[in-house]
DNA sequence: TGATTTGTTAAGCATTTGCTTGAGTATAAC
DNA sequence: GTTATACTCAAGCAAATGCTTAACAAATCA
């Protein structure tokens, strides 16, 4: 998932998704590029799970999936929440050493 | 950003620095690559602005920056609290359609 | 029916990415 | 002072990425 949103182009596409659902040709409008290469990022989008979409008729509806932004949103809330967990007990890592080295707990 | 997390070693590397500063080294450690390849990637995530680092003596110490896992947690939660306003007020967008067309209030 | 819209698929290509190796430099340890 | 440590930097290279064009298929429209 990260690096489906590592590319600037998909990252404006999900952006429009989220403000609702849309067509292939409504998410290749404002991007300058051709429809096929949207249609390239939308697989990429629709692989990671960020992204699902169906066809009725001619047209592909596309839509966010909220439930995959939410898992990328607790990757980060949890690296977040483990560095400032470090910060508010200022025991133990006060030489804020290394690791390896001083195993033992003598010295 | 997006794309610095986007490589799995450098997530890696995110979640090992979340527990704690490290040198490059104690980065490298657990990884299956050259030290070189460890620094290129640290680069990278310096260069997004998702970690900082500083050198004392022989040892480079980095450390996570939380403001910008923040920024990044910020947009994700954006993009999802559009979509699910969306949601909320089920007026409007019963048609679901595209955009463009049918700007007219008739019909 | 024939033309148009909407998308799909494959091939090809330039650039970027993620490594490796090899040859340094500076600090610290012995 | 020699030796090990902890990086640093520059090539070089294979694979992945982000496009393009072109040919095609299926709905829908006139």
């Amino acid at each position: 998932m990260f690096q489906a949103l590592g590319d600037p182009t998909r990252r404006a596409m999900v952006e429009r998704l989220s403000r609702g659902p849309a067509s292939v040709s409504d998410l290749a409008r404002p991007l300058a590029m051709s429809l096929s290469a949207v249609v390239q990022h939308l697989q990429v989008l629709e692989a990671s799970g960020l992204v699902r979409s169906e066809k009725q008729g001619r047209v592909r509806t596309c839509r966010i999936e909220p439930a995959a932004l939410k898992t990328v949103e607790q990757w980060i809330v949890e690296r977040r929440a483990s560095w400032e967990r470090r910060l508010d007990r200022p025991a133990d890592h006060l030489a804020e050493e290394s690791e390896a080295p001083d195993k033992r707990r003598k010295r």
